[in-house]
DNA sequence: CCCCGGCCATGACATGTGTCATGGCCGTAG
DNA sequence: CTACGGCCATGACACATGTCATGGCCGGGG
């Protein structure tokens, strides 16, 4: 019996993935967390042999409780989210995740991964796999990255350079030097490319 | 028997719904569709009694299917969504929905809120309609809504006064009072905040 | 009728933002 | 050692953005 911790902040989704999988012969959903901390929480008490773990959650999210786990609970963890780009495969993978599953796969797909990774194999969607080959890591420096994370909701360029402990024009050049590399004119419209390839 | 479609844009969740519904003696799941479009073409031609139709999907989003169904075919509508702010109950409701039904709550109850549905009644989330009741409308005129729309993907001020026709300083002055109004000091931040309580 | 209040539109002014040229730091290649 | 290239940091300048005061338009009371 394969035991299972199953993490989605999305109540619908995960009672609907929990009641299926409880369906599988060989399959238990020993515990379900709403969030990374209790993901982390339950994981830690239980030592499930497969934790599910959605990208997306409050606090916590799927690769940082991959993270924690890891280092602490001989469990193996598979990721699933809704925006697999290949910069979040490649984040989940270096967090030291089993697995990676875009939410486009179907649920029945799912319990097959589970498995596989219950053997002690790992599973990557073939289909990002192939994307995260094919495409280069992000163009950015590291600190035009931090700058980006620190105005990612609109914050002003004074509050940035606070939050980094940066002089306003240093703000500025590192701000222009990404929207330069991403060919794009504005702050948001950096954030919002940014985000949607995973490298913030 | 319940005849039933089902529109959602995330394979893993739809098919887990569709799964778990077929289960249910009293309903059939007769037609799944990925985005709006499909969702009008099934609808149209299987006339279900019941459609469950997920809001953010590619195209056409939930409430504008619901628009269209509403005109031309004998079917209710379920509206469900994962942001259920009160501004999307006012425009699921606008549109015509038999029930609106958020994300966090259980696959289970979702077959019950079906049932209800089917047999003629609406059916609200009760949660949410406490919050819609004692929330008011957006404090956003007309116009002010369109600028916000307008430039919710960073676009500059002269490309929304050009795609508005109106000039530059209109629209900063339009911007200015939505600022003043939400109590922010950026556009990101106020397109963040108006996204996140649907009234765009 | 006229006044008033809300909404829309506009242009001048202050402030914040993006661009540019420059310099320091550090690791590597010659 | 020195030269070079990448990254980070900074300040001066041009431009876009936010603020403000103003005026036109329309509909609902006195």
């Amino acid at each position: 019996m394969i035991r299972v911790l199953l993490a989605d902040d999305e109540g619908m989704i995960r009672s609907a993935l929990a009641a299926l999988l409880r369906l599988e012969p060989d399959i238990d959903v020993v515990a379900e967390a709403a969030d990374g901390a209790q993901a982390v929480a339950a994981a830690v008490r239980l030592q499930p042999d497969v934790c599910l773990l959605d990208l997306e959650m409050p606090g916590l999210d799927g690769v940082q409780v991959t993270e924690q786990l890891n280092r602490t609970v001989p469990t193996r963890c598979v990721v699933v989210t809704r925006h697999a780009r290949p910069g979040v495969l490649r984040r989940a993978l270096a967090a030291g995740a089993a697995g990676f599953v875009p939410k486009s796969r179907s649920a029945h797909e799912l319990a097959a991964v589970i498995r596989r990774v219950a053997a002690g194999e790992r599973y990557v969607d073939p289909e990002i796999a192939a994307d995260a080959l094919s495409d280069e890591r992000p163009p950015l420096t590291d600190r035009e990255l931090d700058v980006l994370r620190a105005g990612r909701h609109g914050e002003t360029t004074a509050q940035i350079a606070r939050s980094l402990s940066l002089a306003p024009g240093t703000v500025r050049n590192h701000v222009s030097a990404v929207l330069a590399k991403l060919q794009v004119t504005t702050r948001q419209q950096a954030v919002l490319l940014a985000e949607e390839r995973g490298w913030i």
